[in-house]
DNA sequence: TATGAATGAGTCTTCATTCAT
DNA sequence: GATGAATGAAGACTCATTCAT
C-alpha cells in the first residue's frame, strides 16, 4: 500500500532532495538541521519522523546526490570499438570531470569526518549505483578496447585508468580553487592529456 | 625595532605552529581555540592579539603546513638529466603523493569552506612560498628534460603535468577511502603509472 | 447505552493497562505518550479522546497499578486470632514490603511532581479501593488483635503500624539502593525486626 | 593560591547552592540547566566551565544538601548515657524525621534515575559527611546504651534500628502525602512510637 | 472515532569571542 | 600584553499535543 504516490514518501523525498541542494551548495558539515527544515518548508522536527538522526539524512542526501549526477554523467558513453579511441577517451574523461566536479564539496567534507564516511560507503555499496561502479565502468571499457587491439597489449590498465581519471579529478580541484579560467578550458586540456597518454613521452 | 627575536613575533609563531600541528591531525573545523590555547601552554584570549579572529590563525596555520610538508617533501628531488628520467618521475610523483597525502585533511576542509579557502588563496599568493611552487617546479624538472632530450619534442608538458600529478593524487584519495591495502603499494604501482606514461599506450 | 462492552470503554481500559505497566517499569517521567501508544496498538492520537492530557492518563494508570499490586498482595492475609501473633506480623509486614518495593519507582516520581501526586491523591481517595486501604487493614488487623489480648491493653496501635510499616518500607529502599544483598534477607530481617517490636528493647 | 575568596570558587559555590535550591524545591529532573543559569544570574553557558554537565552540578547540588541539612540535624545530639534512654530516643527519631523530611524531594527523583543515583552514592560515600554515617551514627548510639545497660542484652540492634529509622522515615512520606495536619504531630507521634519501641507489645 | 504526520517550544551542550583585571 | 571566566547565539534532538483526513 506504500508508493511514490505516499505522501509521507514524498515528503522524505522532498527532505532528501533539500538536503541534496544545500549539501551540495555547501557542504556536509555547514548545513544545519534547521536551514534543511526551513528550506523544506517544514518545521523543524519532521526530520527526525524519517531519519534517525542528522546523519542519516545526510547520507540519504549524499546517495542521492550521486545517482543523479551519476546518471547524468554517465548515460550515453561510447562503447569499445566506436568511434576513435582518443576521442573515447575525452568523453570519458570529460564525464568523469563533470562528475567529481559536481561532487566535490561533498566528497571534501567527507574527508574530515570518518564516521559519516564510512556510513555512506557500506550504504553506497549495496545498491548497483554508486560511484565505484562509474569508476569500474571506465575501466572495464579500457580492458575491451586492449582486446579489440586498440591498446596496446601488454599495456598495465590499472595504471592507465589511474592515469586517466587522476588527470580529470585533479583539473577539477584546479578548477576549484581558481574558478575563474580554467573550467572552460576543461575539454580542450583534457584532450590534450588524451594525446599524451596515447603516445607517450619518452 | 621588531625582529625574529621579539617575544611577541615568538608568540605568534608559536601559535601558528601549535594550531599548524592539530590541524593536521583532526581537520580544520574539528579543532577549536580553547585546544590550540591548551596546547600552546597560553590562554585563551591571547590569540586575539594577534590574529583578527580564528579563521585567520587557521589560515596562518595551513600556509605554515605547507611550507613544512613542502620543505620536506620536496628536498633531495633528482636534477634533470641526472638517472634514469623513469626513476626521477617515479620519485617526483611519490613526493607529490607523501605532500598530498599529507595535507588532504585540510585541504578537504577548505574546499567546504570557502572564506577560508579565499583567505588562504591570497595568502598563499603573497610569499614566494606556498604549494603551487611545488607545482611549478616539477613543471620546471619536465621542461629541462625536453630541453636535454630525455622527453620527446612536441610533447605537452602541462597535460603531462596534469597527468602525472593527478595520478599520485587520486593514488591518495584511493588510500583515504580504503585504508586497508593501499598505502605500501603505492610506490610500485607510481611505478607502473610513469611506466605507461612513458611508453603511451596506442 | 454504556457499559464494560463498549468498545470505546474498552480501548480506555486498555490504554490504562499498557499505561500502567510501562509506567511500572520505567517510572512515571521516563514513558513517552508515544511508547504507550506504540504498546497499545493504537495511534498516538488517540489518548486525546480519552483523557485530556498525558498526567491524567498517567495518573489513571498509577491508580490501576496500586489496585492490582494491592490485590496481589494482599489476599490470603492471615485473620486475627490465627496461627501465631508473630508469624501472622511477619506476613503482614512482608507483604507491605513487597507493596512498596513494587510501587517504589511510581511513588518517587510522584514525589517529584506535585501536580500529578495531588491529582492522584484527590482521584485515590474517590473510590473504595486505593492504597490507604491497605494500611487501614493492617491497622484493623493489629486493632482485633489487641482486642483478642494478643496485643497488651494499652498500647499504642498507630504508633505501633508506624513502626511496622515503617520498617518494612525503609528496608525496600535500602534494597534499592544497594540492590546487591539485601532482598534475599528481607523476610529474616523482618522476622527479627518482629521479635524487637514484640518484646521491645527496655 | 586558591582558596575560599577565589571568585572562580565563589561563582562554582553560588551554582552549587542556586541548583540545591532549586533541586530541594523541584525535584532533580524538573530543574532546567536554563533556569539554575537564571536563578545564579549568569548566562547559560557558565555551568559548563565548573562541571563536565548537568548531573555533576546536580550531584554536587545534592552532596551539598545533604551536607548542610545533616550538620544541622545531627549537632547536638544526646551522648550515650545521658538524659533518659526514651528521651534521646525521641530525639534521634525527630533528627531523622527532619532530615528525611528536607532531602526526600531529591531522593525521590533518585529512584528514578538509576545514573545520577549511583553517581550520587560514589561520590557521597568518599568524604566523612553523607547520610550514610548519620545512619550509622544512631547505629553507634544503640550499641552504647546496650554497653551501658539501658538497652536489654541481646536485643536486635539491627532490626531496632529498623524500626525506628523506618517509623521516622514514613512519618515523614505522610506528610508529604497529606501536608495539612501531620508535621506538627511528628514530635507527639514519635514519642508515642518510642514508648511502644521500648515496651514491646506482646 | 481513529489515525499518525506535523508542529515547535524546550532540552542539554558547544565554542568563538569579549573584556575586566 | 596576558589572562581566563563569562557570554549567548547556535546546534542537534525530544516529545506532548494538534488536526486534516
Amino acid at each position: 500500500m506504500t508508493g511514490p504516490g505516499d505522501p509521507a514518501v514524498q515528503l522524505r523525498e522532498h527532505l532528501v532532495a533539500t538536503a541534496a541542494a544545500l549539501v551540495a551548495e555547501r557542504g556536509t558539515t555547514a548545513v544545519t538541521t534547521r536551514e534543511i527544515a526551513r528550506a523544506a518548508g517544514v518545521s523543524d522536527g519532521v526530520l527526525y519522523n524519517y531519519f534517525a538522526d542528522k546523519n542519516e539524512l545526510i547520507v540519504a542526501a549524499l546517495v542521492r546526490r550521486f545517482e543523479i549526477i551519476g546518471a547524468r554523467s554517465w548515460s550515453d558513453l561510447p562503447q569499445p570499438g566506436s568511434g576513435s579511441l582518443e576521442g573515447n577517451l575525452v568523453e570519458y574523461a570529460g564525464a568523469l570531470h563533470v562528475l567529481v566536479r559536481d561532487t566535490l564539496p561533498m566528497l571534501a567534507g567527507l574527508v574530515a569526518e570518518h564516521a559519516l564516511l564510512h556510513r555512506l560507503l557500506s550504504e553506497i555499496h549495496r545498491p548497483g549505483q554508486g560511484i565505484l561502479p562509474f569508476l569500474s565502468r571506465i575501466g572495464e571499457y579500457l580492458v575491451e578496447e586492449q582486446r579489440l587491439g586498440r591498446i596496446r597489449d601488454g599495456v598495465d590498465l590499472e595504471a592507465t585508468l589511474l592515469l586517466l581519471t587522476g588527470a580529470s579529478a585533479t583539473l577539477t580541484m584546479r578548477a576549484h580553487v581558481m574558478p575563474d579560467d580554467t573550467d572552460d578550458h576543461a575539454p580542450e586540456l583534457l584532450g590534450r592529456v588524451v594525446s599524451v597518454l596515447l603516445a607517450g613521452i619518452a
